[in-house]
DNA sequence: ACGCTACTGCAACCAAGTTGCGTTAATTTT
DNA sequence: AAAATTAACGCAACTTGGTTGCAGTAGCGT
């Protein structure tokens, strides 16, 4: 059904995820908004915005749910062929522009694919 | 260190692997050995299996870690930019043979790569 | 201003996975 | 072949990301 209200911590969140830039998990987002939103409200939150297609999300390597913005996909159907990469070190997610060729296959009907890279990125390189 | 004792239960674990073909999770694992080994157990050989490079592992869209035995992998060495798809109706994981093309990134290290695709299985789309 | 109901906070819950510790059983040593 | 060593095991308690039921709060249409 998707989100219906205009609340204050509607534009929180979204405000919080505009201004990373990265892709944020649930905890992240606790974090950065200094709890000042229960962590149930948050996940329900997130959940009404991916099924809106405003956010996708995907999983990192340690099994924790990100979040980012969406720039091509909408409600019902998302575009979420491009990949994410994590650093190691930092944590740090980010989503690539690029899309990813995927391998097709005749027999089964794909409905959506995620690509996630793991890393080192260029900052904790140095 | 990896693993060091043949024990039954490893016997019994390899088997589980070698006979369904598919990946396997730890709760799967534990449902096909009917319980007979304990769950701390199983993510313990699992753990190390995954050292020895005998099993590689990776994440489903639901946050749950499947298993596979390895082809080209070693210890230490994964070779796992190949494809794994689950049905979103069977929840069966299986994996791909081919190689996946990755996006090369000048600035960060890359050291793992996962594609998951979803969707629906031959059989579950009929 | 009022009513409907989406949204929220709370607390309790769930499931996947982990940990500490005392026991069991492969393997090595004698 | 028995003893010693220690990897592997079972258990129970714990951690953590995420979910749920319910009563209260606050958007929004009238």
């Amino acid at each position: 059904m998707g989100v219906v209200r205009k609340t204050k911590h509607l534009e929180q969140v979204l405000q919080a995820f505009r201004q990373s830039g990265d892709a944020l998990s649930a905890g992240m987002l606790l974090d950065v908004l200094d709890n000042a939103i229960n962590k149930s409200t948050v996940y329900r939150m997130l959940d009404k915005l991916e099924d809106d297609g405003v956010i996708h999300s995907f999983l990192t390597m340690d099994q924790i749910r990100f979040y980012a913005l969406c720039k091509g996909c909408s409600s019902g159907r998302h575009v979420d062929s491009h990949a994410h990469f994590q650093c190691t070190s930092c944590k740090r997610v980010s989503c690539f522009s690029e899309e990813i060729v995927l391998p097709i296959l005749e027999k089964a009907r794909i409905t959506s694919a995620q690509v996630l890279l793991t890393g080192q990125c260029e900052s904790c390189l140095s």
